[in-house]
DNA sequence: TATATATATTTGTACATACAAATGTTGTAG
DNA sequence: CTACAACATTTGTATGTACAAATATATATA
């Protein structure tokens, strides 16, 4: 992305669209950087994310709408994300007893384990991103982005 | 996306990982909204952005590496992207005479009447997109952004 | 001039997204 | 108890993203 270009392009634009252009490319930013961070650990930002959805049931099992429903992004498709993690080891599924059409997913051990050396790191980055902007601005940005979304 | 699910997690998070959540939701929602937007002109939001870079070149042609550059959202792919929109009639390609290794790529009469259709709905999209935030606010969250990025 | 290097694009593969249709399961109305 | 609607997931197809390798062309250098 040639900074300086959009940067031109949006001093001309209309302060809605400025924003709105300025908010897209600080998070394919962010996006880059939780991509770079995990690829070492062999994940995709969707993948962590259904992980750490599953670590967050704390044992009880999700099912894949309450996976969907959790998602920072939209996912249009579940069961192959889950295929993978299965496929990797990190995750279970087991078809629901009960309720047939329900499939319960679980976390694994290993998963567990991945995520857990991949806390610290995420964090690390997390701190890394924000760091050209004070504690107070954080708040505000974090309020302002709250009240554009609602 | 359960925004409720969202905001409980957030409340319980370091400001860092809070603000970065939230500018990734933020932005997740503005391009579902745009997407919408270019739904019934058969555009995707990678097209409708290459569109425009083509119209922004006043004539002269483009050749891959510049679109790439002005690209808000990096793209690894852009020859089969153009591809789409050369066979929508939207945009040509001719190989260039004076450097056969580039591709000299234009938008057409039919590209530049589509965009032209485009423009008011896009500005509405965006407008009401930030409706809930007054001017002052839309330019500290634009400074906010930049800052972060930086 | 022959060869190496740099440049610009294209192609291949794996993965993810968007959406529609198909499948299988449960609950319910007649 | 059969048919039908509702539900939960899976599958298919098109598109887009990420990355690496292949191809083709131009430029520099021995």
């Amino acid at each position: 992305m040639n900074t300086k270009e959009q940067i031109d392009t949006l001093k001309n634009a209309p302060a809605s669209r400025r924003v709105i252009l300025s908010l897209l490319m600080t998070a394919n930013q962010l996006n880059d950087e939780i991509a770079e961070v995990l690829k070492p650990f062999g994940l995709s930002i969707p993948q962590f994310n259904v992980l750490r959805i599953l670590r967050g049931q704390k044992g009880k099992p999700a099912n894949l709408s309450t996976i969907q429903d959790r998602m920072v992004s939209k996912m249009s498709n579940t069961t192959r994300l889950v295929d993978k993690l299965i496929t990797k080891g990190l995750a279970e599924r087991i078809t629901c007893e009960k309720n047939r059409r329900k499939v319960e997913i679980t976390i694994t051990e290993k998963g567990l384990e991945l995520l857990a050396d991949l806390d610290p790191v995420i964090q690390e980055s997390e701190k890394t991103s924000t760091k050209n902007l004070g504690s107070a601005e954080i708040d505000t940005l974090t309020s302002l982005l709250e009240k554009l979304r609602k």
